[in-house]
DNA sequence: TCAATAAACTAAACCGGTATAGTTAAACTA
DNA sequence: TAGTTTAACTATACCGGTTTAGTTTATTGA
């Protein structure tokens, strides 16, 4: 291994002086800094971040951690397009960025704290997750930094990147209307899921019906959890209680996907005989349905400003007021 | 921050006894251990993994290098469950999984390089891509340790997971051909995507038709770039090349999604005019379309087993001999 | 009983950078 | 010209652990 001092040597300078060059302080002369380049080239002179993190106290590594276990996470195409945005934006800013997954919910918010005090990231990116609450005060407490994906309790007005799915359930709602039809079933999202603390997508599309003079029916929805399988169950459910159900919203693509194979199950025809609209917007889901409407969710973008949130948090040592994206609806 | 010096200032022990406790040495009488462990109790003291890997020469965390950007890496579920498996193996072992994805392939290497020089991971987990000969050559020169996800390299014998695709291939043929079908599409794998030097998919499959004493035709296959799109077109493209195909097998699940979209789209009905055999064998494909007979492709399996070979390499300092897995086949 | 050995523990150097405080040389001011 | 300021650079302590070599105490053996 060479280090600062083999540099140091070489070019006939003080470690600091190399210390200099590497961070691009202009406190050096331009003769000495060619010096100094010379030599590192020629030793083929990479710095140990290890020993700067050390001393800076500070890593530029972000965790990021996400409940349930990698079976869940890593099929989830939501979290792995917010994952993205964060790993996008992050390692554009020259952070490194530790993924982790503990397979029991309940270890994720540990997970983080190892993180912050064990690896010594910066930072920590993390969902909504049961006993977060208490956490997030130790992290207040010890002025760790983090960023939720969503709103982890009532009084939370910093450091989130969440998603009010508000216009996009009203728009799908009132567009189905518009179509004509009357009975329009919800898939929506589990309350218990991310613990949640907002009823958005139900309060879009009640809101949309009440526009239309419409009454509001309980039968009509349900509480999905984001799987395959829930989608199908849930669907199935629905068209039982429901046989004149016209039209139907999902909360998520993957869910989406079970809503589809449940209609055609039944032999139903697809946006015949039940219209749906989509939950996300995936890439996947475009491709396959492509006359499938679409509740827009901005994952890659709320995970990407996350990244940079969790950046603005470290750098200006405060915390920063929380983030609202809104979805929106693709007709197709 | 409380450190080791506190803890053992609190105990009334030197650094290297608490250091001892922490690291579990036996070389600590138990009455001491009591001592250390309650003053670490009630400082809440947390190790420095930083200082650790400074002074050890071992930061405990793992690089996992992915090729061709975070929009194609973190939206191909095959990727995602080798990230998947490596991830469940190395934080199971008490390692740190940094991931990238860098924008152009060619970076990809660099990144492996740069995670190893100067955030001197452990080892990295890498793909085989474009100019990996002379990077690898410098890993082995510089004793870096590595495990790539498939060969790299003609003479490769070692640090590597693999998948061998002849058997399920073979038997997918070898099935379509039991059940009458005379035509049978191929949609392969670019060899020039991943530098793949093995041509073991289309291998499998001419080797079924020999048995059968069947000619191979050219004509039947196309190359694809594992892609919803490219599926679409290399489907539309064989089927008019060849009006009377009536079977179809496909390298990856992308791709046959892409293939029962073309299918659907030419009014076609998929597994009685066409018989489809998928790639992968993903979760959402078994349930979206679970009558698809399918090849397996073990990418759980792979990442674990990279995760697994690369911290044998460090613990043990040494080269292990490369492992090859094999697909198989499941009739629907 | 006393030397030899093992067990338990400690002091201080070290890992490879960065920060602080201080020094030297050049440039500027009155 | 002498005094002051600025630019460029250096010596050394430091970050928080681990390692090395050595010391003290307890145990064993003849």
């Amino acid at each position: 291994m060479t280090t600062l001092y083999d540099v140091a040597k070489l070019a006939g300078v003080s470690p600091k002086t190399v210390s200099r060059v590497i961070n691009e302080s202009p406190l050096v002369a331009d003769k000495t800094r060619q010096r100094v380049l010379k030599a590192i080239k020629e030793l083929d002179y990479h710095p140990n971040a290890i020993a700067a993190s050390l001393k800076r106290n500070r890593s530029n590594m972000i965790g990021f951690v996400v409940p349930y276990g990698s079976d869940f996470v890593f099929q989830d195409p939501n979290m792995m397009e917010q994952l993205r945005g964060a790993h996008d934006y992050l390692t554009a800013e020259g952070f490194e960025l530790i993924v982790t997954a503990p397979i029991y919910k309940k270890d994720a918010l540990k997970e983080a704290v190892r993180l912050t005090k064990n690896r010594n990231v910066d930072g920590v990116i993390l969902y909504p997750s049961f006993g977060v609450d208490e956490i997030i005060n130790e992290f207040k407490e010890k002025n760790f930094r983090y960023v939720t994906l969503g709103i982890c309790f009532d009084q939370q007005k910093n450091n989130f990147v969440e998603v009010d799915q508000t216009p996009g359930s009203f728009l799908a709602t009132k567009h189905l209307l518009s179509l004509g039809h009357r009975k329009i079933g919800l898939i929506n999202k589990s309350r218990s899921f991310f613990m949640y603390n907002r009823d958005d997508l139900l309060m879009g599309y009640i809101s949309a019906l009440k526009e239309a003079g419409m009454e509001f029916n309980p039968s009509l929805v349900r509480e999905g959890d984001f799987t395959f399988e829930d989608g199908y169950r849930k669907c199935q459910n629905l068209i039982e209680e429901n046989p004149d159900l016209s039209a139907l919203i999902c909360a998520s693509d993957p869910m989406t996907y079970g809503v589809i194979k449940a209609i055609c199950d039944r032999g139903l025809n697809l946006n015949r005989e039940i219209e749906v609209v989509a939950g996300d917007n995936l890439p996947l889901t475009q491709k396959m349905f492509p006359d499938l409407s679409s509740i827009t969710n901005p994952s890659y973008e709320q995970g990407r400003l996350a990244g940079k949130m969790i950046v603005e948090i470290i750098n200006e040592s405060q915390d920063i007021p929380g983030i609202t994206l809104k979805t929106e609806l693709v007709i197709r």
